[in-house]
RNA sequence: GGGGCCGUAGCUCAAUGGUUAGAGCAGGGGACUCAUAAUCCCUUGGUUGUGAGUUCGAUCCUCACCGGCCCUACCA
C-alpha cells in the first residue's frame, strides 16, 4: 500500500497564528485528504515549536513560565487549525517527552558518528538585538537595526560538521532531482551547497529555555536543531524504530522559501551524519503578499497591513471557511509568492463558488422540482459530458499529485463550467417532462456528483453537503477515489430538496 | 556588502530553445431567462522589465542594468 506522510513547519509559538501558517496548514491538509482519498495510508504531522531564546522572553514579559507561555501560545495554533478544519493526525509540540528522548538520541548518534565537536563561536554582537550578526550581515561593522558598533563576543559551543557533507549533499541532489520542488528553489539550494558549507554551532550556554546536551549539561540545543527533529520524533525515532522504517521513505516536508536552508541543507546533512537517509521531499512554497488594498471593518487598521496582522479566523468568519480553504489553494501556484487580498477573495467567492458552482446545483435542483416532481433521474451513460468529466478527473488527478491544488481546482471548475454549458445546450427547462429532460438533468446531476468527490480536498464541509443536497448517502470521501470518479454511478429516484445558496454572493 | 529567486495581457496566474505566448477575472458585443441580477456564445487586449550577446531561431541560455522579494545564527 502506499503512504503519504506530510509534514508542515512547526510553528513558533512567539507568533500568533495568522494567514501565512494557514496557508501553509491548509495546503498541507488538503495534500493530506488528497492522499486519503486515494487510500494511501497517510500521516499528517504539524505542531509547534517552543524551545528558544524569543520564547523565554516572551514568557518573561507575560510573567509566566516559558512552558506556561508555550501552552498558551500552542493552543492558539490548535485552536485555529480547529477552525480552518485542519485534518491532522499528529500535533507535536517540542516539550513534549517524547521529542526530549528522540532529540537526544539523534544528535547522541550525530556525536557518536564523530560529527560534533566542541570551539569557540565568536561573533559580532549586538547588545540592543541580543544577537549575533556575521560580517557580511554586519553593515560596516554595525548593526544594520540599530546602526550601533557590535561588539566582538565569544562562546564555547557545539558544532556541527556540516562541512564535511558538502559532497554528499551534491550527489544527494544529483540522485534525486525533486527532492527540492519547485525546481528554482531546487537550484537555489543546490548552488548554496556548491558554494560552501560552513560548520554551524548547534548549542547555547547563554540560554536555559531549550533541550540539554546529553552529554554536557551545561548546554541546551539551539532551537532550530531541536525543531528540525521534530518530523523523526513523530513516527518514533529511538523509541519505535519499525515506524520510521515504515514513514520515513515516503516523507514530504511543506516548507516556506525562506526555511530553504534548514530543510534542503541542514537537516539533510544532520540525517546522514546519523546514518539516516534524508526526507525524501521538500515541496517549498513562496509568501503571500499583501498589496494596498482597502481592508474590512473588521480588519481595518491604519495605515498598511502586514500579512501576519490578519488572524485566519477574521477571514473565516467573514467569508466562510471553505471559501478561504478554497481561496489559499486556488489562487496562486504552490512554490511561487502569490497575491493576498480581500477583493481577490471577493472575486474568487463570487465567481468560482458562487456563481459557478453553486448557483449550478441550485439551477439543476430547480429544474428537476420543476421539470421531474421533484425526483432525481439517473445519468446517461454515453453522455457528452462524461468526457468532460474524464479530462477533469484525470488532469485534477495530475494536479493535485504534483502537489498543485491549484491546477487540481481549475481542472474541476471546468467541468463545473462545461456543465454550465451543458444546460444551456439542451435548455431542460424549455423541454417537456419525460425522458429527454431526465437525461439532461441526470448527467448534471452526475457530473456535480463527481465535483464534490474532486473538491472535497480543498473544501470537505462544501463538498459534503452538496452529497446530501443531491439526495446521496454516507460520506463523499466514504470511497476510495478510483472507486467515486467514473462516470455514471449517480442512481436517482429520491426527492431532492433546492435548499439556500451555498454561497450567497457577497456585496462588493 | 555577499549569495539566490522572481519580473509574461488592466488584474491574478499558466506555458515552452522553434509554427499565430495561454486561462480566469475585468472590458466590449450577442443569446437565454431554469438559477444566487446567475449562465452560455463571440470578442478587444501582450515588440513576455530594459539593453546587449550566443543561436538558423529566445519569452525561455549568457552578461549588464532597473524593480520586487528571500537568505546571510533562531520569521509560513
Amino acid at each position: 500500500m502506499a503512504r503519504f506522510y506530510i509534514t508542515t513547519p512547526i510553528f513558533y509559538v512567539n507568533d500568533a497564528p495568522h494567514v501565512g501558517h494557514a496557508y501553509c496548514a491548509v495546503n498541507a491538509d488538503a495534500m493530506a485528504r488528497w492522499h486519503r482519498l486515494n487510500g494511501d495510508e497517510t500521516k499528517f504531522l504539524t505542531g509547534t515549536d517552543e524551545h528558544g531564546q524569543k520564547v523565554a522572553e516572551a514568557a518573561e514579559k507575560n510573567s509566566l513560565e516559558p512552558l506556561a507561555w508555550a501552552d498558551q501560545t500552542s493552543k492558539r495554533f490548535r485552536d485555529a487549525w480547529d477552525t480552518l478544519n485542519i485534518s491532522y493526525d499528529d500535533f507535536i509540540r517540542t516539550t513534549e517527552p517524547r521529542h526530549y528522548e528522540t532529540v537526544q538520541k539523534f544528535l547522541t548518534k550525530v556525536y557518536e558518528n564523530g560529527y560534533i565537536y566542541k570551539d569557540v563561536y565568536r561573533g559580532l554582537y549586538c547588545v540592543s538585538c541580543e544577537d549575533y550578526y556575521t560580517e557580511e550581515s554586519a553593515d560596516a561593522g554595525k548593526c544594520p537595526i540599530h546602526a550601533k558598533v557590535l561588539t566582538e563576543m565569544e562562546e564555547e559551543n557545539w558544532f556541527f560538521k556540516l562541512s564535511a557533507f558538502e559532497d554528499k549533499l551534491l550527489e544527494y541532489y544529483d540522485a534525486h532531482p525533486d527532492f527540492v520542488t519547485p525546481h528554482t528553489k531546487r537550484n537555489e539550494a543546490y548552488s548554496f551547497i556548491k558554494g560552501g558549507l560552513k560548520d554551524i554551532s548547534i548549542t547555547r550556554t547563554s540560554i536555559k529555555w531549550g533541550i540539554p546536551v546529553p552529554w554536557d549539561d551545561k548546554h541546551v540545543f539551539y532551537v532550530w536543531y531541536d525543531a528540525l527533529i521534530n518530523y523523526l520524533t513523530a513516527i518514533g525515532y529511538g523509541r519505535a524504530d519499525d515506524e520510521v522504517e515504515k514513514w520515513w521513505p515516503h516523507s514530504h516536508h511543506l516548507i516556506g522559501k525562506e526555511i530553504i536552508r534548514f530543510h534542503g541543507v541542514w537537516w539533510p546533512a544532520m540525517c546522514m551524519a546519523a546514518g539516516l537517509e534524508p526526507v525524501s521531499h521538500v515541496q517549498v512554497h513562496g509568501w503571500l503578499l499583501v498589496g494596498g488594498q482597502k481592508l474590512s471593518k473588521t480588519m481595518a487598521a491604519e495605515g498598511s497591513v502586514r500579512l501576519s496582522d490578519i488572524a485566519p479566523v477574521q477571514l473565516t468568519t467573514e467569508f466562510g471557511v471553505d471559501p478561504i480553504r478554497y481561496y489559499l489553494l486556488r489562487e496562486t501556484s504552490l512554490g511561487n509568492d502569490g497575491d493576498f487580498s480581500l477583493e481577490g477573495i471577493t472575486a474568487r467567492y463570487n465567481t468560482d463558488l458562487a456563481n459557478n458552482l453553486g448557483n449550478l446545483v441550485a439551477r439543476v435542483a430547480a429544474v428537476v422540482g420543476s421539470k421531474c416532481e421533484g425526483v432525481a433521474p439517473n445519468p446517461y451513460l454515453n453522455s457528452t459530458l462524461r468526457q468532460s468529466a474524464e479530462t477533469a478527473i484525470r488532469e485534477a488527478s495530475e494536479g493535485w499529485n504534483r502537489f498543485s491544488p491549484q491546477a487540481g481546482l481549475e481542472a474541476t471548475w471546468g467541468l463545473i463550467g462545461d456543465t454550465n454549458a451543458y444546460l444551456e445546450t439542451h435548455a431542460p427547462w424549455k423541454m417537456e417532462p419525460g425522458e429527454e429532460v431526465e437525461v439532461v438533468l441526470g448527467d448534471a446531476l452526475e457530473a456535480i456528483r463527481i465535483v464534490a468527490v474532486l473538491i472535497s480536498p480543498a473544501m470537505p464541509s462544501v463538498a459534503q453537503e452538496i452529497w446530501q443536497r443531491i439526495g446521496l448517502e454516507g460520506q463523499v470521501a466514504g470511497e476510495l477515489f478510483a472507486a467515486r470518479a467514473s462516470w455514471g454511478q449517480f442512481q436517482g429516484g429520491h426527492q431532492i430538496e433546492k435548499g439556500t445558496p451555498l454561497f450567497p454572493r457577497i456585496a462588493e
